[in-house]
DNA sequence: GCCAACGTTGGC
DNA sequence: GCCAACGTTGGC
């Protein structure tokens, strides 16, 4: 019986983001959202970009990741985006939680998830998701949870936010949301909360990229 | 196939 | 470090 959590809406921690802001390079990504990647997915008819006008289906994504040093069986599962960024080519090894070989076979010791228990949850969306579409890279499990920056699938950095949007503040708009019925109402950050890799609507993502030119509510 | 116990996630 | 939420497991 799962009880109605208590402690919604919490402060918004006063810490300040210490964010970089704009990171300079920008890998130019511009990927239109009808092009069917279909990683070696040879079916004819099921370009699932094309099945309606791509209006719900998901082509953005929100991964989490934990940017702070935390022991798991032996292993730091740290994972920042600046981490991303220092890969070779500013990608990360991905093939390995694919695969669910997380071992230390891993591409350079390091993986964006942190437990195979998780892998096998969001499996699905794994799946789901294709080369070349956008995904919000979030901090997960640290002092101030929040969006960092923006990648595109598997898994390669594109840019920092300009500001960090922090989960409170994205809390903030979701309970807002429910009531107004905007954009946010539905985040799975908040409604399917401990999935990894989550979809976002269209909606949801252009709201969240809006609040970037806006001052931190 | 139900459902309680358990383990993990992840905000606080 | 605490503990709510929630996916998984396993007994029945």
């Amino acid at each position: 019986m799962p009880k109605p959590r208590k402690r919604l809406a919490g402060a918004a921690g006063p810490t300040g983001p210490d964010n970089k802001g704009p990171a300079g390079k920008r890998t130019k990504t511009k990927n239109p959202v009808g092009t069917s990647a279909t990683l070696g997915n040879s079916s004819p008819e099921k370009t699932s970009a094309s099945k309606n006008c791509g209006k719900n289906l998901s082509s953005y994504w929100l991964m989490k990741s934990e940017p702070e040093s935390r022991l798991e069986k032996g292993v730091d599962v740290k994972f920042s985006i600046e981490d991303l960024k220092a890969q070779p080519k500013q990608t990360a090894c991905w093939d390995g939680v694919r695969n669910y070989q997380f071992t230390n076979g891993l591409c350079s010791g390091q993986c964006l998830h942190t437990s195979l228990g998780v892998l096998a949850k969001a499996r699905n969306f794994l799946r789901a998701m294709q080369l070349g579409q956008e995904a919000f890279f979030y901090h997960s499990n640290c002092k101030e949870p929040g969006i960092a920056g923006l990648v595109k699938v598997d898994v390669q950095f594109v840019r920092m936010m300009k500001r960090y949007i922090t989960l409170a503040e994205l809390k903030t708009h979701y309970q807002a949301h429910k009531t107004t019925g905007g954009p946010l109402k539905n985040m799975a950050l908040f409604t399917r909360q401990r999935l990894s890799v989550q979809p976002l609507t269209r909606e949801e993502f252009d709201f969240i990229l809006s609040l970037e030119e806006k001052e931190p509510s």
